[in-house]
DNA sequence: TCCTTATATGCAACTCGTTGCATAGCAAGC
DNA sequence: GCTTGCTATGCAACGAGTTGCATATAAGGA
């Protein structure tokens, strides 16, 4: 398991509140590993009694007070000894390919729509990743103290993981172009 | 949830025992689903008294009896509903694009024999696929009655689902040289 | 004033998946 | 005779993940 891990990575990048943290799970870190708030909020309160991370409680106005969570020693020695731990390559869970291996025992023509709306999501997300990838990763790199930083390991890696995103949609983006064209081979109904 | 579907696809395509279907998980459909024969064992029996599959007792020699499952008319329909129902593009879970994120706050070169052991287990799913393609792949297509089928869905449908699984591992092995790349331009220690 | 939306946190119940263990038949080799 | 290994099935406990619901502050619009 490894939400505890993602949420330390997270919180290392910026500290952050539970809400904040599961808003970020909806986009950057959350490309690559998914949690809900609920989630989150109970994995932070295990980590909060473990001492993996600290909290400050900041008043705000305008809107409710929050909880800002930040990696406690603890919690650094236990990301770093996670990181040095091997880890299996992951298990794969891949619907569509069930439903397409699937579809020879139905009408293989309703995928159709279906893969459609797949690949209309992965060419969005795309476009999304190729956005940020202008944003953050064009130009000199300069570090958040604003001073240049000839190699900055945090926006490097950073950019790395999205260029694999990147990579990722493209291939699946092809592959479901694939797909398209062998099921268009097959007649309406069976 | 999807189990029961890659169950009912697995069994379409070949009727089997748990213990079968538990090797197919290692290889085949395994490579888009994954789950242990104990997850199988429980899911066949539910799938059972819910009346998706039939069973029958094979007695064999020289090995100990095995129950052999089909899939019946109510699976059929809800393999069918289930196809007929959309669903959302996978949510990821990557640990490794974690790990290389969480290597800035540690130190990033300690990464790189992981990344090298990733590449290693991708380069060899990728042979295996190959391997697997020219095997099955290659030649005329041969329907299992024997006669010529110029439309066999069940074969095709196989076929675009492995080359899903190829363009997957080219694109890992890629964009892991990538990673590599990146993490080598950090010098050891921090 | 009421409704909606966004921020912010949380409980409870349930399902799914993993890990460890147990049993049993039979073959092959030492 | 004993151990090892493969086939074959299964239970129990736990941990992870999902779903539904609940609560509270406050801004903005109908």
């Amino acid at each position: 398991m490894a939400l505890e891990h993602a949420i330390l990575v997270s919180l290392l990048e910026k500290p952050g509140s539970g809400y904040e943290l599961a808003r970020r799970f909806e986009r950057s870190i959350g490309y690559f590993w998914t949690a809900t708030h609920q989630q989150i909020y109970r994995v932070l309160k295990r980590m909060e009694s473990d001492g993996w991370v600290d909290v400050r409680d900041v008043p705000q106005q305008g809107r409710p007070d929050k909880k800002e969570y930040s990696v406690a020693d603890l919690g650094r020695a236990a990301l770093s000894s996670w990181l040095h731990d091997p880890i299996e390559p992951e298990s794969v869970r891949h619907d569509l390919a069930v439903k397409i291996r699937g579809a020879a025992f139905d009408d293989p023509t309703a995928l159709i729509r279906e893969v459609e709306r797949h690949r209309l999501a992965h060419r969005d997300r795309l476009a999304h990743y190729l956005a940020g990838e202008t944003r953050d990763f064009t130009g000199p790199a300069v570090s958040t103290a604003g001073a240049k930083a000839p190699l900055d390991a945090e926006r490097e890696l950073q950019h790395v993981v999205l260029r694999g995103g990147i990579a990722y949609e493209r291939m699946m983006i092809e592959w479901l172009d694939d797909v398209l064209a062998t099921l268009a081979r097959f007649g309406p109904g069976r």
